[in-house]
DNA sequence: ATTTATGCAAAGGTTTTGCATTCAC
DNA sequence: GTGAATGCAAAACCTTTGCATAAAT
């Protein structure tokens, strides 16, 4: 059962191919990052990757399961390892930081929103905008 | 105290203009909107308003605290008044339809938030992501 | 050999910007 | 009359797409 990736993207029909490999490298090693940074981390490896293949590729990992994004305000998307212990976004409104938080502060939420609406939450993809404390003028 | 956003407006040395005004009006009247369908409502009106015209009123009354936006996704923010009863938003990953939800389900969060991190939550601008109850298979 | 994936370049959609003109004050 | 706001057009930005070529199977 524990079939690699590479086995499951043959599996499907789909190649595996270096520049695979490496986008799902950069998501691995960035941890937080938006198409851009991962075609020029790539290319930190392999110089001449495209940034429409890093693009599809996204598209193909995340279909696979292997990455998930959020919208951490107006920019680009973020990308992140599926595998990476969950978390949520803390985005701060005045100086556009992002820290993870642990998702257990989002468990009483998702559970009053399945029983109220039946909606279930993904934490994974929770961003929650407001002020942090190095903002805040009391801080 | 109560003093209008015209008298704001001008206090600042901004000016009070027809754009401005059907702006907020259709703010107002479409109550969960991006700037394009801003921009069609005001036009009904006005026709030679533009949209780039849209985008700096956006912002101008954002500024002032009149209208709040979110992002409900890949596409473009969603304005609504800022004295609209607040509540949070319900994207479904699976049909992309919003719904919306009383903010007291978001009150552990941000209490939470607020012990751990000193972030203070906007609660106004949540949007939680999932799946909504006609979409998931055993509803 | 076949058929998918890539690179390139062009197009698409959204948002921003520069500047002359118009309008609120 | 003066300076801010608008409309227009162009640019910037992010993302998608068409197609010939390259590469994985």
């Amino acid at each position: 059962m524990t079939e690699t990736w590479q086995e499951e993207l043959r599996a499907k029909g789909y190649r595996v191919t270096p520049q695979r490999q490496l986008v799902l490298e950069a998501v691995t090693n960035l941890e937080h990052a938006t198409p851009e940074e991962i075609c020029t981390e790539v290319q930190r490896t392999a110089k001449g990757v495209n940034i429409s293949t890093v693009y599809r590729t996204l598209e193909l990992l995340e279909e696979l399961g292997l990455v998930k994004h959020a919208h951490l305000g107006h920019g680009p998307p973020n990308y992140h390892l599926a595998s990476d212990a969950e978390h949520i976004h803390l985005v701060c409104r005045r100086c556009g930081s992002a820290q993870d938080a642990d998702p257990a502060a989002a468990t009483g939420l998702a559970d009053e929103l399945a029983a109220r609406f039946g909606f279930v939450t993904d934490v994974h993809h929770l961003t929650v905008y407001g002020e942090c404390r190095e903002c805040r003028p009391g801080a």
